[in-house]
DNA sequence: CTGAAAGCGCTTACAG
DNA sequence: CTGAAAGCGCTTACAG
C-alpha cells in the first residue's frame, strides 16, 4: 500500500539527473558544497517536477518543525481576529506555520490547549495569557504577549502610555469629570490603561471608574450602566477600556437622549472594526499589533535558535529589548468639548447619501 | 549533536522493558496483537517515563500529518472568532491540530495561503471562500464553507432560511415597508440572506435593498447612510444582512433622533459580539457554528479515509448530505412594532445599576 | 565538489 | 503473541 505521492521527492530529482539525494539536498538549500552549475540544473529539474520538500520529513530529521503554536485566551475576543492575523503574517515571513490553540477562557483548558500543542512539536509559542493568568516554563520557548507591567511579559502594546494618550485628550477637550469604564478587575490590561487615563488627565481631574463585571454572561445583556445618572451627576467624558464596552457606554447615551459628543464625550481602546463605521464613530486608540508580532516572532526565533546551539534546553519565557510598543490616538467625533452648544459639531443631516440603491437588487436562488 | 529530547521515544519504553519498538507501538496503539498485560506494562512505564508520541515521526511513515488548515477569506471578520473556535473544536475533538492561513481577503493571497498550507502537509483544509471566488481542486480534500446556493459548497448555514426568519418578524410586527441594508453585491451569502428577508416579508411589503459598496474603506467612516430620510420616506423596518451594517444603521438613527424600536426596527445577522450588548440590544440571527464546523470536519475525515483506502486521490471538493443548517432567530429590543407609541417598549429610565464602583480602583504600576 | 551511509521516531507487513 | 526489518523523506557529518 504505497503512500499516494502527491509530487516527487529528492530521490526522484537525483535519479532523474544522475547524482544522489545529498546533492539535491545541498544544492536546494543553498548550503554550498554544490558546483553553482549543478545547483542550478537541480533547481531546474526541480521546479520541472513540481517538486515540494516534505516538511515533515525535515522536521524529523531537524528536529525542528517550523510551526508556532498561537494560544488565545478567548478566541471570541474581538480582538482575537488581528492578533492572528498579525502573527500568521510576522510567522509566514520567517518561514513558519501557525497552529492555533482555543483556551476558551478556561485555566485549565489554557493548559490542555498548550500541551496539545506541545504534542504537535511546535517550535515555540506565542500566548496571549488569560487574565490572571501566568505561564509556567513549559517545554519550549514561549513569547507572551500581556503588558509591559506583567512579570513574565515578553512584548506587549504599551497599553499605560495609550491611556494616557486617552486621558490628555479629554483634558484637552475641557472634561473635568471623566467615568472609566472597565470589565474586569483582575486584567494586567484594564488597569494598567486605567492608570494611564488616570496619569494623563492628571490631578485637576475627578474620575470615577465603573467594573462593568460580567459583560457577557446572562443578564449583561440589555442591563444599562446607569450612565444618564452619571451625565445628571457632572461627567462629561466616559473613557472605556475596551471600544465594546465604549460601544454600550455610546448606544446607552444615545438612547438616554444624550448628545454625543455635543454633550459627552465617549472614547474606547483598540481600533475594533466597528470603531470607525458607528455614528458618532468611536474615538480610539490602537495597538501597533504588526510590530509586536514582529518582534514576539522574532524573539522566539533567537531563543529557539539559542536552543539549538546550546544543546541544553534553553526553554521558558523569552525577552526581548524593547517590551513595549506605542499605541497610537485615533481622534473621531466621539469626543468632543464638553457642555451643550460648546462645539461647532456637523448637526445630524443633511445626510449626504454615498451609496447606490439599485432598483432591482438581485438576489440568491433558494435551495429549498 | 544529538536533538534535545524532550520525552523519551518507543525504544527508550521498549528498553526499559526488554521487549521490542514494535510490541511498544502495537501495545500503546491499541490495534491488538499484544497480551493484555504486556500492553498494561508497556502503558504505565509509558506514563512513568512521560513518553510524548512524535507525531512528526507517526505523519513521515503513515502519510498523514494529523493536521487541517483553515483558511479564512478576511482574518479581520468579525465573525472569523467563532468559525475558528467552531473548526478548532471540532478538529481537536478527533485529534486534530488547525493550521491557519490568512488571505487577506484577497484572490492570488487565498491561492498562496492554500499553497502554503499544502506544503506544510495538511491532510485537508476547510475554507471559507472569499465571496465571488471559486475554490480549484487542490491537492487535498477541501470542505467548503460558504451558501447552500453556491456550487462546490459542501455546508453552510442557510442564509435564506434565516433571511426569512427576519422577513417573517417584521412582517408579524406589522411593517409594511422595509429597507434591505447589504455591503457586497457579489456576496452570495448576502444575496441569499436578501432573497430570504423578502420571502419571509412576502408580497404585501415594499422593500428597497441599499448597498453600502465600501463600508470599510477610506471615505466610508462616518459617511452616513441617508436613513433618516428613508423614515421620512415611510421606511419602519431596516434588515441589514450583517451586525456591523445594523450597528452602523442603529446608531445613525438614535444619532437622528429616531427611536428604535419605537419608531423603526433595525435587525442583524450572525449574533455578532456587540449585539446583546448594545440599546437596544440587537434583534438578529445566529449560525450554529459548533454544528457546521462538526459537520465539515466529518466531512473532510470520511474524504481522508476514503482517500487512503481508494490510494488514487480521493482529492477535491467535499460534500455531505445535509448541506445545509438551520439558523435561529434571536429577538431583542432593536424590533418591535412600526409607528409611535406602537408598542409598550420600557422608556429609558429609571437605570437599574447593576455594577458596582469601586472608590479607590486598583491600577497596575506603570513602567516607564 | 560529490556520494554513501546513518539516523530522526514511528508503523507495518512479514516471520517466527 | 512477539520481534527483526524495512522504510517514510529528509539532512548531516564523514570520506573520497
Amino acid at each position: 500500500m504505497a503512500v499516494v505521492r502527491q509530487s516527487p521527492n529528492m530521490s526522484a530529482i537525483a535519479a532523474a539527473l544522475g547524482v544522489s539525494a545529498a546533492t539535491v539536498s545541498n544544492a536546494l538549500s543553498g548550503k554550498g558544497r554544490v558546483s553553482p552549475e549543478l545547483a542550478d540544473k537541480v533547481r531546474i529539474k526541480a521546479a520541472e517536477l513540481g517538486y515540494v520538500p516534505s516538511l515533515t520529513a525535515r522536521a524529523l530529521r531537524t528536529g525542528r518543525s517550523g510551526v508556532l503554536g498561537l494560544v488565545l485566551p478567548d478566541i471570541a475576543n474581538p480582538l482575537f481576529p488581528q492578533i492572528a492575523q498579525a502573527i500568521e503574517n510576522a510567522a509566514a515571513a520567517v518561514g513558519y506555520g501557525v497552529l492555533i490553540a482555543d483556551s476558551r477562557g478556561d485555566i485549565a483548558t489554557q493548559t490542555e490547549a498548550i500541551n496539545r500543542l506541545l504534542e504537535r512539536g511546535v517550535d515555540g509559542m506565542v500566548v496571549v495569557p488569560r487574565r490572571a493568568t501566568r505561564i509556567a516554563d513549559i517545554g519550549c520557548p514561549v513569547a507572551v504577549i500581556d503588558t509591559p507591567s506583567t512579570p513574565g511579559n515578553t512584548i506587549a502594546a504599551d497599553h499605560w502610555q495609550g491611556g494616557e494618550l486617552i486621558g490628555r485628550h479629554l483634558v484637552q477637550l475641557g472634561h473635568r469629570r471623566v467615568l472609566l469604564i472597565g470589565t474586569h478587575r483582575d486584567s494586567n490590561v484594564q488597569n494598567d490603561r486605567i492608570g494611564g487615563v488616570k496619569a494623563g488627565l492628571g490631578p485637576g481631574v475627578d474620575c470615577d471608574t465603573l467594573w462593568i463585571e460580567k459583560v457577557e454572561g446572562e443578564g449583561g445583556e440589555g442591563c444599562l450602566l446607569g450612565l444618564a445618572d452619571r451625565v445628571a451627576a457632572g461627567f462629561t467624558g466616559f473613557a472605556a477600556v475596551s471600544d465594546l464596552s465604549a460601544l454600550r457606554a455610546l448606544t446607552e447615551l444615545q438612547r438616554a437622549g444624550i448628545g454625543v459628543p455635543e454633550r459627552v464625550s465617549v472614547t474606547g481602546f483598540d481600533n475594533l472594526i466597528w470603531s470607525p463605521v458607528v455614528t458618532p464613530a468611536l474615538t480610539t486608540v490602537r495597538m501597533d499589533l504588526a510590530t509586536i508580532a514582529d518582534l514576539a516572532v522574532a524573539a522566539l526565533m533567537r531563543a529557539i535558535e539559542a536552543e539549538a546551539d546550546a544543546d541544553g534546553a534553553g526553554s521558558g519565557r523569552v525577552s526581548s529589548a524593547p517590551d513595549r510598543v506605542a499605541m497610537q490616538l485615533i481622534i473621531r467625533q466621539s469626543s468632543g468639548p464638553p457642555g451643550p452648544g460648546a462645539a461647532p459639531y456637523p448637526a445630524p443631516g443633511p445626510y449626504p447619501l454615498h451609496a447606490k440603491i439599485p432598483t432591482h437588487p438581485t438576489a440568491g436562488e433558494p435551495q429549498a
